[in-house]
DNA sequence: GATAGTTTCATACAATTGTTTGAATTGCAA
DNA sequence: TTGCAATTCAAACAATTGTATGAAACTATC
């Protein structure tokens, strides 16, 4: 590989296109025009367009997975080897909600890929997302660690609900906005992770006997 | 319009092979062969495809919003005209969950459409989500009257909160699954309901210190 | 039972798409 | 320079897909 400008040109022109107009609609002929390579590069480079796109995802994917075990290990660190369930969740969806959210025209074409990738969810980025699993899996060991006294069907339901939160905000913020009139403010990255942070705690700490006898009591019936 | 059968038959062909392959796999020659009828019978009683999928989805997606709005109107009746948060939240979350959760066997074809429809979320449908605000805006109005003391953005983002998690649960049950190891039981579904309400509520309620002083800080940065 | 309107049908259209091919070009090492 | 592998290129391939057409079949009304 003498230099990879071919190569290059190609992830960099398709992640914008994606970004900009969708999976749906931009065809190896928009991406290779705007790279201003040839057509068969992509097949030669990358042997198919799912393949591209899989590339585009799994590199931005490892950054962000990066990112939260970096502060997971951040938080335990400064616990003595347990961190508090607040530092573990804000480690997990702080790096997503960060990397999307903030002020539209200040987004980078990154983290317009991924806020498609997150609404379109394409096969090849589906089986990617189905391999995150492992990773999810250090989170909640340490959720775990953090509160042993909780059943793990609870700490399951409550990381399954912080990445709800996180990825629906992601996702639909448009539809906040429009129904809130603007009165959420979106922009407040910082203030969108402490809500879903806050929520996310509360499920997992404040409402032990109230869940516990609501699903207890729906159980029995 | 003599009989409905053309129209009927690729209606539920449509949906069947829609809920079973996805969106993306499914042509519309497969659909006219499993209906049985001519290819072009579909343009000739639907227009196109994307109205095909549209006005399946509206079907569906009315019968929800009716049966919120049910829900919603017998709560309020039974607490004078001002039903509990509680009650508001579920009459949104619930008739969703049951439509589309449950044991996988005795999924009806419109609950594995429906599901179909949250994962892939093609054009045809996301245009029609798009209205659904309005919708949304009658739930609000609820839980206004009946958390009048809370602020209008933290019952939004609460509101914005229950969905992410219902929906959610429903586009990735399977995650949450294989995390579990089988432990969350997706298949009791009043459970899950349960669990969804019950962290909305505390969302709502419970945390209103905690969020305001948290979320308050961050801005003061 | 003729007629007008509706519905069905086989077929073709037109455009798009990802992929492949084989030759040309380039870059680098011997 | 020569030779070889890697890369680029134009062109074609092959298959699919939604849609349109115009004739045929059907239905109900008078």
């Amino acid at each position: 590989m003498a230099s990879d400008h071919t190569r290059t040109a190609i992830l960099s022109a398709a992640e914008r296109l994606y970004a900009d107009r969708g999976f749906g609609d931009v065809t190896l002929r928009d991406i290779v025009a705007a790279a201003d390579v040839n057509l068969a590069a992509v097949n030669y480079h990358f042997g198919s367009k799912d393949e591209l796109i899989a590339e585009l995802f799994v590199t931005r994917s490892l950054a962000t997975n990066r990112e939260r075990l970096n502060e997971l290990k951040l938080a335990e660190e400064a616990g003595g080897g347990r961190a508090s369930i607040d530092a573990i969740l804000r480690a997990l969806v702080g790096p997503t909600l960060r990397g999307c959210l903030g002020p539209e025209r200040e987004r980078s074409t990154a983290a317009r890929f991924m806020i498609r990738a997150s609404i379109e969810s394409v096969p090849p980025i589906r089986r990617i997302k189905n391999r995150e699993i492992d990773h999810l899996r250090k989170f909640a060991a340490a959720m775990k660690r953090s509160l042993p006294g909780r059943s793990e069907v609870d700490l399951y339901w409550g990381l399954h609900f912080a990445l709800a939160m996180a990825h629906q905000t992601i996702r639909d913020s448009e539809r906040l906005t429009k129904l809130s009139e603007g009165s959420c403010d979106l922009n407040d990255v910082e203030g969108v992770i402490d809500r879903v942070v806050a929520v996310s705690v509360m499920a997992l700490t404040g409402g032990e006997t109230k869940i516990a006898e609501k699903v207890g009591a729906q159980r029995a019936r």
